[in-house]
DNA sequence: ACAAATTTTTAGATTTGTCTAAAATATATT
DNA sequence: AATATATTTTAGACAAATCTAAAAATTTGT
C-alpha cells in the first residue's frame, strides 16, 4: 500500500538538489553540499531533510548524510523531466534563447497537472534532450545517461568517447580515417555555431572544426 | 517615484478575488465576502487586507470594507490577463476541454516572467476572449467589458443587448427580419454545439437555434 | 434609539521554511 | 590516542499565512 504525498516546492527543490549531488560523488550526499547547492545553512538543512526521511523520500541518518529512496529518485526524475520539457518549450515554441530559459522552468516545473506534461510532451514531439543537451528522464523514469547518444546532441563543454557511427558508408569512414577520428577517442565539445549547427571539437591534443552532418553520425558515450 | 512590490502568492490571490467582487455590487467589498471567495476565515482576510494596504494595493478603513487602487487594479487586471491566456493556451494547444482548464490555470497565472506571457500573447495571436468567452485584459491593463462584441464571443448563459450588425447585406437584415430580432433585443447564450458552433439562445420569451454564421455577425453590448 | 444580531477585528496559536548561536559529533593531526 | 578542527544537529527565534476564540464595532429590528 503506497502513500502518496504532496510535495511543497520546497521539498521538491531539495529531492532535485539532492538528486543532481548524488549523480557526482556516489556517496551519501552531505548536509553542507545540500546547503551549498541550495543557498541555503546546513541548519535549514538538516531541517528539511528530516521532514523528507519521514516522507520516505530518503534515507537519513544523523551525522551520516542522506540517499534516495526509489520513491525519493522517482519524484527527483519527475521534477527533473517536467524542468527540461518546459526549457524545450521555452526554446522551440517561445522563441527564449536556450541561456535564458532556467529561470523560468524553475518556476513552470512544478505545475501540477499530469495531462499538462503529457500533452507538453506531444506538442514538443517527445523530446529525449532539452536545449542545454541533458537527457529529459521518459514518463515512466526511466534514465540511462550513459546510453550512446550523437555527438549533436551532448552538452557544451562534455566529453564523450566514441562507440559508433550512425552512418556507416565508406565515404564517412574514410572521412574519419582521414581525420584521425577513431572509436575509443574521446571528444570534447567546445563550441556549437547557432548559423549551421557546426561544432568546435576537441578531440586528443588538437581542435577541430566539423559539420552537423558529420556530428549527428558519430555516437558517443559521455564521459564522468 | 513609483515602488515595486514583491506580491506574493496568497496576495495575487486576494487581489484577483477583491477585482471580481468589486465589479459586481460596485460599493466597498466586505471582509466575509472576500472571505467566502477565498474559502477562508475573516480573521485571515483582515491579516491580509492590511497587508495589501500598507503595499499601496487597496484602501482600507477598519470595519469599512476595501476598494482596489490604481496599482491594485493594475496588478488585478495583470494576473487575470495571465489566466485567461495560459486558459486559452490549454485549449488551443494542449487539447484542454474548456471545462478543466481553470484549476491549471490557478498556477500558470502565478509564473512571473513578463517575455513568457508576450510570447505566449503571440503565439495565440493576440485573442481577445478566453475559452470561456471572458475578456482577456490588453497588456496596458485596458479592459472595456462594455464594449460592443460579436454575440459568437459572449461567455455561455450571458446576456447580451444587439447593438448592431458586421454584414449589412440585405439577405442577413432580411434574416433578421423574418425572425424577429431586432436592435434593442435582449439574447442570452444557452448553450453553444461543440460541433459547428451553432447556438441556442434565449430572445424575449422565445428560444432559438442559430447558426455561427449568423450568430458571428451580430454585435451584442453585455448586460448587467 | 437602544438592545439584539451580525460582522469585523484582535489576540494568541500553528505550520512551513528559514535563520543564528551554541552544543554534539565526526574527522584530521600530531 | 588525544586533541584540534570541521561538520552537523539542536534550540530558540522569525516571517508568512493561516486558524480559533474572544472582544469590539456596526447594522438591524422594533
Amino acid at each position: 500500500m503506497l502513500k502518496l504525498f504532496f510535495m511543497t516546492r520546497s521539498e521538491e527543490n531539495y529531492l532535485k538538489a539532492i538528486f543532481h549531488l548524488a549523480r557526482k560523488g556516489n556517496k551519501a550526499v552531505t548536509t553542507s553540499a545540500i546547503a551549498e547547492q541550495m543557498d541555503t545553512k546546513p541548519s535549514s538543512v538538516t531541517d528539511m531533510v528530516k521532514r523528507l526521511a519521514e516522507k520516505g523520500m530518503i534515507n537519513y541518518r544523523k551525522y551520516q548524510g542522506v540517499s534516495l529512496t526509489k520513491e525519493g529518485r522517482k519524484a527527483a526524475l519527475s521534477i527533473i523531466r517536467k524542468h527540461r520539457l518546459w526549457e524545450v518549450f521555452l526554446v522551440e515554441k517561445m522563441d527564449f534563447a536556450w541561456d535564458e530559459v532556467h529561470e523560468v522552468a524553475e518556476q513552470l516545473e512544478h505545475i501540477k497537472s499530469e495531462k499538462l506534461i503529457d500533452q507538453l510532451d506531444k506538442l514538443l514531439g517527445f523530446p529525449r534532450y532539452d536545449p542545454h543537451g541533458d537527457l529529459i528522464p521518459s514518463k515512466d523514469g526511466e534514465f540511462d545517461e550513459t546510453a550512446k547518444r550523437l555527438l549533436t546532441e551532448i552538452p557544451l563543454k562534455s566529453t564523450g568517447v566514441c562507440v559508433g557511427v550512425r552512418d556507416s558508408s565508406v565515404p564517412f569512414l574514410k572521412f574519419l580515417d582521414k581525420n584521425n577520428i577513431a572509436l575509443g577517442d574521446e571528444i570534447t565539445v567546445l563550441d556549437k555555431e547557432e548559423f549551421d549547427g557546426s561544432l568546435h571539437i576537441q578531440i586528443g591534443d588538437r581542435s577541430m572544426h566539423i559539420s552537423d552532418q558529420i556530428a549527428s553520425n558519430l555516437y558517443v558515450k559521455l564521459k564522468e
